[in-house]
DNA sequence: CGGTATCCCTGAAGATACTG
DNA sequence: CAGTATCTTCAGGGATACCG
């Protein structure tokens, strides 16, 4: 993008979307947890640009969220690191914020399941230190430093 | 962008990202968390471009992310509404996301906290149906619809 | 199959001057 | 203060031909 990097905010938020915020790479790495691991696949099932997959993967294993070759499973196929697998809970929130607000008629059909039953998982809950489950008012970003 | 919009997409991340995926959009809304609600101070908190965030501003005012004058507050306040405070969920999972992930020395000041104590939130959880947590690899995307 | 190399286009973002 | 208008730049993205 045109904006200056994020890379060295103070802000946790600025920061992972300075990795994670570029359009396809959520989605790239959706279609890895779905079990998509090759160049070929990734571009029929998203449609994406071959050269710009190339650079997305390259970037997505330079900043350790896949793996691929010596590092990881089969040379030519790009897996999940823990960092990737991580982004989970990222998808989630996204998954379930988009399921609520962004279908006008009807649900769509759930895609996130637990895997030991295939039922769909149940909302995500803010909980505080001691495990009071927190409304998403009760929430609060300290203005701490006045700038980010 | 130059991609084809998602806003069609049967997948709720895709859509999501669709909403949410501009890169100053999460951030501005983060600082919609924090109690900024002026053109100005979103301006100089973000040192983002006025136009860009006028366009911004318009794009989730249009969205039903923020509100302003008579659907909300005063006029020229710009504040959440309820579709977009449950973005806490996806700002949460990011935040906790990079500060896990993406400060290699040290980590970064707690900002996103319970109001009631003003201490940090505990880890996200995915849990299933029945209320078991799961892991991160405990959750599964089925692959429904072969594209997307 | 798993990419690279070109070429082009577009829209997001920046700077800045201006208006009500 | 809260924008709008204009001009420019640039990196992300698309299409496609090519290579090992």
């Amino acid at each position: 993008m045109k904006h200056k990097s994020f890379a060295k905010e103070t802000c946790a938020i600025a920061r992972s979307l300075n990795v994670v915020g570029e359009w396809w790479n959520l989605l790239i790495v959706r279609e890895a947890f779905s079990g998509i691991t090759k160049f070929a696949d990734f571009q029929k099932r998203l449609g994406i640009a071959r050269n710009i997959l190339t650079v997305r993967l390259r970037q997505l294993v330079d900043d350790g969220i896949l793996q691929t070759g010596k590092n990881g499973g089969e040379r030519f196929e790009y897996t999940l690191t823990d960092k990737g697998r991580d982004l989970i809970y990222t998808l989630v929130a996204m998954s379930q914020w988009g399921s609520k607000w962004l279908f006008t008629s009807g649900k769509p059909s759930p895609r996130l399941v637990d895997k030991q039953d295939l039922l769909e998982l149940s909302s995500l809950q803010l909980r505080s230190r001691n495990g009071r489950i927190l409304g998403n008012n009760d929430v609060e970003f300290l203005k701490t430093h006045g700038k980010h």
